[in-house]
RNA sequence: GGCCAGUUGGUGAAGUGGCUUAACACACUGCCCUUUCACGGCAGCAUUCACGGAUUCGAAUUCCGUACUGGUCACCA
């Protein structure tokens, strides 16, 4: 009985070899220096902000280097799945415009080293692990999860290292006359790798984030296929994907750091060029109860999935430069400097990563979106907030689809001007700083409307100017009349002449305009009076006054 | 606990032996501008780079130790 008997014997109907695979998958063909990189998910349904992190830094490599970004379904653990994950995914990638150049699921980006699901990639993995057990590099184990749990205790109780290594891999001893009569019998069971290393020997590698890293070598037999299913590991399946998919460059989280070696091993056992490795920070918080700095947590802090930033309406650019920040703190000044270039341009380098957990700066990324919706033209801004509003708030929608124009006008308020006003932090905040030039809302409820202020005296007052209120081409046209006006009823045209001398005046021209904004608005805080007023119109600012009245008096 | 990594202001960070009396951005504070708010302008905000020691004419930058923080040690990725 030699290992090619057994090999046969776990996998009868296998018959490619890997220099088939080798054949149908050949090196890709690209320019000098172009990167292949891949982003692979499990399909958990759930995007965290980590993952997106790798993912946009996959996609800037491959598009700066004329190469190639992939997307592969990382869905081995069939007990974690879950129906349509990848296709929230994908949603959430085309929202930031991260398409892949290839993934399986539309027929035109299609590309020649699929499957990309690994599931179907089944055939695949076998033909490589029966190669591995033909060489003598990986055989079955028959331990059964509890025998593993009591000798992991045993380890412990002695002080030992834990795993299946050295004398613990009790079943790397079994001859395969042995292994051959278990699998007949039907006893389960896993494939581990033989691994080669030895603890006691450093191990070392460059990470291109981390620099020179030294690792003890890998001497753990760890499973590469799993019993029920027969699906690979996470380890084995990187091996075979990255290699036959020719990635050139693999980015993920920093969790994985520590199992390189295991894998330049695997890569090594078939005599494969390992790719290199960008292994990120973790994207951390601040934990309120400790202090302490903690890896993102998608069930306690909501920021930690993608799913926030679209529901709270952030500009996807804004995103995208909050997130580039942080995989290249250079990356503002960058863009300052080529306003009209594609983030896609940037010249990542790893090398300037921070190789220390980053904080996701929420208020960063308000003063970033804040900026960038000031640079917008008012139809774009109409555009997102509506795009927004469609999805989550109905009524709000239809408000600015019946009253488009007015819309319009309101998010130009100080906006075509040198330094525009940069006060919209994002979509889903605009509706409560402008709901008061909406009728419906502004109507809806005296107390509600009037809460917040202080009574306004000379109410009067503010009904004569609105009788004497006209379309003022200029600012500086209605300012005079303004001033104006308050001459007439004895108040000061400036403050600085009211402060003179206060007791000639009854008041100066700032107090009617601040009386004034808010019986109309119901805010003591808004934008420039003018363009409020030039927006509401003469019949508009009388009605306002009168249910100001009506407030007062009732 | 073993192994690995990290530690620069309130935050993200620049910085790789002298040009650093530590850049830039966010936040914060004060003043100015001003009919409110926002914008904008000006000014302030680490005499110091976790701590201790060593190397050096010279260290945030090199080395050693300590502390703290994070990662990893699954048939999960």
């Amino acid at each position: 009985m030699t290992s090619k008997d057994l090999a046969d014997l776990i996998f009868p109907n296998i018959d490619k070899t890997i220099e088939d695979y080798e054949k149908m998958y050949p090196e890709r063909d690209l320019e000098e220096g172009a990167k292949v990189t891949r982003f692979a998910p499990s399909p958990t349904g759930f995007m965290h902000i980590g993952n997106f992190l790798s993912a946009v830094i996959d996609y800037v490599l491959a598009k700066n280097s004329k190469g190639v970004f992939y997307l592969r379904n990382e869905d081995t653990d069939k007990t974690r799945e879950v129906e349509n994950a990848v296709s929230s995914i994908m949603k959430i990638l085309s929202t930031y415009d991260l398409y892949p150049d290839e993934y399986e699921f539309q027929e035109e980006t299609k590309g020649n080293y699929g499957p990309y699901i690994q599931s179907e990639r089944k055939e695949i993995y076998h033909a490589f692990i029966k190669h591995l057990i033909e060489i003598g590099r990986a055989y079955p184990c028959f331990c059964t999860r509890e025998t593993l749990e009591e000798q992991r205790k045993n380890q412990e109780m002695d002080k030992e290292r834990t795993g299946y290594y050295g004398d613990y891999a009790f079943c790397r001893s079994l001859t395969i006359e042995e292994q051959i009569e278990k699998i007949k019998a039907g006893v389960p069971y896993v494939i581990r790798f033989k691994s080669s290393g030895d603890f006691e020997k450093k191990f070392i590698f460059d990470d291109l984030v981390k620099g020179r890293i030294e690792l003890p070598e890998n001497d753990q037999d760890v499973p590469i296929m799993k019993s029920d299913n027969q699906l690979p590991t996470y380890h084995f399946a990187h091996l075979v994907d990255d290699h036959l998919m020719r990635t050139t460059h693999v980015v993920r989280g920093e969790e994985w750091l520590s199992s390189v070696p295991l894998h330049i091993d695997l890569f090594r056992s078939f005599g494969f060029r390992p790719p290199k490795y960008i292994h990120i920070p973790l994207i951390m918080k601040k934990d309120e109860e400790t202090g302490n700095a903690r890896k993102i947590s998608k069930r306690k802090d909501k920021e930690a999935s993608m799913s926030y930033y679209e529901e709270k309406g952030y500009p996807t650019y804004a995103v995208i430069e909050a997130i580039m920040t942080i995989a290249n703190s250079n990356y503002e000044e960058w863009h300052q400097a080529h306003p009209e270039k594609d983030f896609t341009d940037f010249p990542f380098s790893p090398k300037k990563m921070s190789s220390s957990g980053a904080y996701f700066d929420l208020e960063k990324l308000d003063n970033i979106s804040k900026n960038y919706i000031s640079r917008l033209t008012k139809e774009e801004v109409y555009n997102g907030v509506l795009s927004w509003a469609k999805k989550y708030d109905a009524d709000f929608c239809k408000h600015l689809e019946d009253e488009k124009e007015k819309s319009l006008a309101i998010f130009n308020i100080e906006r075509e001007q040198k330094k525009p006003r940069k006060d919209y932090i994002n979509w889903s905040s605009i509706k409560s700083q402008v709901s008061y030039f909406y009728e419906d809302y502004f109507y809806e409820d005296k107390e509600k409307t009037y809460q917040e202020l202080e009574e306004v005296e000379n109410v009067e007052l503010l009904k004569e100017y609105a009788s004497t209120y006209q379309d003022y081409p200029t600012e500086n046209e209605w300012f005079e009349a303004m001033k104006q006006f308050a001459i007439t009823h004895q108040f000061a045209p400036s403050p600085k002449m009211y402060q003179e001398d206060p007791t000639l005046y009854q008041g100066h021209v700032g107090m009617i305009c601040e009386a004034l904004r808010r019986v109309i608005t119901g805010r003591k805080e808004t934008p420039n009076l003018f363009q409020i007023l030039a927006i509401l119109g003469k019949d508009e600012l009388q009605k306002r006054i009168q249910f100001y009245q009506d407030y007062i008096n009732q």
